[in-house]
DNA sequence: CCGGCGGTTGCATACGTATGCAATCGTTTT
DNA sequence: AAAACGATTGCATACGTATGCAACCGCCGG
């Protein structure tokens, strides 16, 4: 407990307590000499201004609050993307001299206001509300309300949100795919009104297969839940419906995950037979097997703009929402359609694997990050 | 902000601000029914407690500064393992009714009194300070630090430590690949002093060994920097040496899955050739090809007893290094050695693969955790 | 020589809460 | 009936800082 105050060490200097404040404070009111001295002693003392007393006073917290949605009720592990933006995020606050306060929390209605009424943060990062959407855009209304979300961006929706492009994510994901020769492409993901990330991916996808005069079959699509167990799922319901595809984008790396091991169980092969795009770049993307080609966002830049966007809003400064580029990273879980497998859509019995496969593949570049 | 204060949400009820103060925070001086119509009118009035005010009053900040290590100057991502313990931490945190600040820093001196000084955080959990431990434990004997750190707890040690119990889980994997009949079994990871974590890893295995008369030689342990790309290397220098192992345990997941890979480019492959146990249980570990029979370090666990221990810390109370048990998680990475394989040690063409094995094995279990 | 001005400093105060102490009131004990 | 007691409430204060305002000092221009 620190017992060493301001009008202690103002008394050491010879100043006034008012003095030590200023100076600490870095104010152009304080002589360079006596500035210096009192930091000097400050420091000798190992002075620490009480949060407590000056967030009274001065009615600010210098602090953010992260909110990550706890959705451990239904059984799934904390989504490792998310994981990855926190820590983005709090070094990006720590850079601006901000403190994060982090939470995870089931979703109700008086967060936001409860922190900024108990002065525990000034503003608050919202992480996987992905299906609160529309409360938040409603939350995003109150002039008073200090809140960013990581989410859909929407032309003229009310509220501040900054999000990846997924329409030009899930168009680079399958232009990849088209110009390896792809023409049967599955899309795995819900395209549901709850989760407008996905259905932008979706729209992206859809936009790559116009613009070559291509109009994918709705038979294409497989509705999955954003786990690996939901990808899993929704490709074998792929499989049995037999379109004929050769590839498939996903709406997320766990969908990924899952599908390449239904896909194998069912004696598909990745990239052999089937081709395989996922979303995120989560950490261990690089490290499967095969290593996965997917669409990149960016945390660090994320977590930058986040901090900056909720920072202006607390200013009082003009805010808009922003969407960050995602970027294509090729690893080996996509390659060239071969002719032959245009006519297996579905399972046999096949001698090569993943395994082998690695190695007849020209030198696969080891992706560590 | 808040401009509803206490002695508002008094007048209101007609009472004073003592009692709203000692009806909030649920003393028993007040009278349940004068409780009841001040808890009331709070809520109504959406009122919440100035922690500035509070704090400075109580001189308590019911919050609790989590330390990360940053070592990104490295390269390196944050270790997939302690993003599973931030989140443990934080939500026992919150069950206890504290906040988490939470912080990714590079090391210095004088955190934990820079955080207690200013009241930021009543107590420090640290993660990922391996390197620094014998700073720590001169920290530790500080009376009044208020700091307990995740890491390698060390029979009469100053300081305050919880950790796993890494020589019984290195037991538990070494056996498990005994049992299975395996006897050169490598070891990869670092057994320097540094890593003090590595080293009871490494002394569960050599305790296995003992226990059946065994005596592994100091070629079966190659060193490695707990990444993937540190299993890798070490991996193939394990190879080189031709010492004829037909298993390995690995000190960390990441470790596994790089020495998997490069066991894979030389075209031996696991299980078949070679069983892999590896450490942590990742939670893509359940994901990986073969999915990593692994020892299981419970971070939720993890996460009550550090912040318990800290709480009891600051409270003043008695309080004692713990261990927590790791569990093994058998997948498909190990399996019953078979006598040729003890004869192959270096690579060779093979037909069969990874792949293929999942479909021969016995119906694996599919361990989504 | 005086008024004034820029550069520094100190004085006094308020931020909103928690808590020791005194006060009040109704009830029980002697 | 007086006294004592328990339950409940209000009063008054201090926590440590930030900041408006006044004060002070040295010097310049008039």
């Amino acid at each position: 407990m620190n017992r060493v105050t301001a009008g202690e060490i103002a008394e050491l200097a010879g100043v006034s307590q008012s003095t030590v404040s200023r100076a600490l404070r870095g104010s152009p009111l304080v002589n360079s000499k006596t500035r210096e001295r009192v930091l000097r002693i400050a420091n000798e003392k190992n002075y620490k201004v009480n949060t407590g007393a000056s967030r009274l006073r001065s009615r600010q917290s210098r602090t953010l609050a992260l909110l990550v949605h706890d959705d451990s009720e239904m059984g799934s592990d904390i989504n490792p993307f998310f994981l990855s933006m926190i820590a983005a995020i709090t070094k990006a606050a720590t850079e601006k001299g901000y403190d994060i306060l982090l939470s995870f929390q089931q979703f109700s209605e008086n967060w936001i206001a409860d922190y900024e009424n108990s002065n525990k943060a000034e503003g608050v990062i919202m992480l996987g509300y992905g299906g609160y959407t529309d409360y938040i855009r409603k939350i995003g209304m109150l002039d008073n309300a200090h809140c960013v979300t990581w989410g859909p961006v929407i032309d003229g929706q009310p509220g501040h949100f900054v999000g990846c492009d997924n329409v030009h994510g899930g168009y680079i994901a399958t232009r990849h795919l088209l110009d390896l020769g792809h023409r049967k492409i599955a899309f795995i993901g819900d395209v549901s009104d709850d989760c407008p990330e996905f259905q932008a991916r979706y729209s992206g996808y859809r936009k790559a297969h116009e613009e070559l005069g291509l109009d994918p079959t709705p038979q294409l699509q497989a509705t999955a839940n954003p786990s690996e167990l939901g990808g899993y799922e929704a490709a074998e319901r792929l499989i049995d419906r037999a379109v004929g595809h050769t590839a498939a984008f996903c709406a997320t790396d766990l969908n990924a995950i899952g599908a390449i091991r239904a896909f194998r169980n069912r004696n598909v092969h990745v990239p052999a037979d089937i081709s395989v795009v996922g979303f995120d770049d989560l950490v261990s993307m690089a490290y499967a097997t095969p290593a996965l080609t997917t669409v990149r966002q960016d945390t660090a830049a994320a977590g930058h703009v986040l901090v900056e966007t909720l920072l202006d809003l607390v200013r009082g400064n003009d805010v808009v929402s922003r969407l960050l580029p995602p970027e294509l990273i090729v690893r080996q879980s996509s390659r060239q359609v071969r002719a032959e497998a245009m006519a297996k859509s579905r399972a046999g019995p096949r001698l090569t694997d993943a395994g082998r496969l690695d190695n007849a593949a020209p030198k696969a570049r080891f992706n560590s990050r």
